[in-house]
DNA sequence: ATTATCTATAGATCTATAGATAATGC
DNA sequence: ATTATCTATAGATCTATAGATAATGC
């Protein structure tokens, strides 16, 4: 069993028309994180196969030998947005010797984090009106459930807990507008002099602020 | 001079193929109104100018009568938006024996009426990537304006008075993009219950609790 | 004559598949 | 023999223009 190469030795296969890139990713990879640049530059619907495949390096066919088409790549990438999130509002959830307020906190700043950081403001990804479709029901559903995690916190506040449900779901809306309404603000002023970290923090006192703590 | 006739009478120019829609719109006003459900359901690059006008009662082709292309309908609707808020933050602005925080609230409940109002939640416009392009510079302009009277107003308040220029920056785009942010949740909760109203004055509630009011 | 439409189409895409090719592996 | 790539292309778009046509206006 052979360890698989990462280096430039030699491969196996026809050699490829173009230098490979010297990003050190397997080609699965590397297509990911082209698409991710170019979705979040151009949109998905405006991105072809084959900007997606040079990019990585390969002609436009041999994309297929890695993935099944755009579709997968998008798919893919808005999962690996989502669980990372969802993963850790689950290990706040089943904490219980630490107040709300602050695993509310903890969880927004982290949700920032993940939407902001990174090199793409993958977040924006979120934005692309082909994400609405029937086909991403597995992003959806992530999203959903990390959604009902900001309300359960949200209800185990001092403020929230007296709340009735119409009033609980309102602040969770707009607390989950304002988390994801910094992609916005984001990606519209990307040169922005504060770091991500910082925003993150001042995201979440916000948002403990519109819970009303 | 003959008046304009909007009714179904006799009309200059071969006929149409397909039956005029009945909405009482002109041709022009009927091309916007189909671009602006297409362009917010299915996003701008999906949407082709042959589906805009077949929706709009007219074949590809004659779309070019009233329009140079897709661009300047998305331009056409983008400032369509975004141009009443700008007046009504400029009225208020001017109003100086109304409390900074009353007016900020104003300003944030117009605009999220704006938003999320009307027949097809137009703030979606603003989501779509084709948007950042230089192409729409009108656009951001006008939004930029728009932004800096957030600024101004939060600046008015007891609370922001204080903050240095870093601070303020900061508290403008957590606002902005709370306001931003109930386009994306209404985006993916169209059936919501809470009518527009009491989610927009709910959201500028929650806008005067994150500036610190 | 003017106008609003139509039909037809050139030219430019873009996606996904078929089948060839050039490496290594055994 | 297996694998990773390539080239080539069919079929399906989509945009913008050219030029014809069928109304009203005078």
């Amino acid at each position: 069993m052979g360890a698989a190469r990462t280096g430039a030795g030699r491969r196996v296969g026809r050699p490829r028309a173009a230098q490979r890139p010297d990003s050190g990713l397997e080609p699965r990879e590397e297509l990911l994180a082209a698409a991710a640049e170019l979705f979040t530059t151009l949109g998905y619907a405006a991105t072809s196969t084959r900007a997606v495949a040079e990019r990585a390096g390969m002609r436009q066919a041999s994309m297929y030998h890695y993935v099944s088409g755009k579709e997968e790549l998008l798919a893919l990438l808005l999962e690996s947005t989502v669980t990372p999130s969802l993963a850790y509002a689950r290990d706040l959830l089943a904490d219980d010797t630490t107040p709300a307020e602050r695993r509310l906190w903890e969880l927004c700043r982290a949700d920032v984090g993940v939407l902001c950081g990174g090199a793409h403001n993958l977040g924006v990804l979120y934005l692309l009106p082909e994400v609405r479709d029937e086909r991403f029901a597995g992003f959806h559903a992530v999203r959903a459930e990390l959604k009902g995690a900001y309300r359960q916190l949200i209800a185990a506040t001092a403020a929230g807990g007296a709340l009735p449900e119409g009033a609980l779901d309102l602040r969770t809306d707009l607390v989950f507008g304002l988390i994801e309404g910094v992609i916005l603000v984001r990606r519209s002023d990307p040169e922005r002099s504060v770091s991500v970290s910082v925003f993150a923090e001042a995201t979440a006192d916000a948002a403990l602020r519109v819970v009303g703590v």
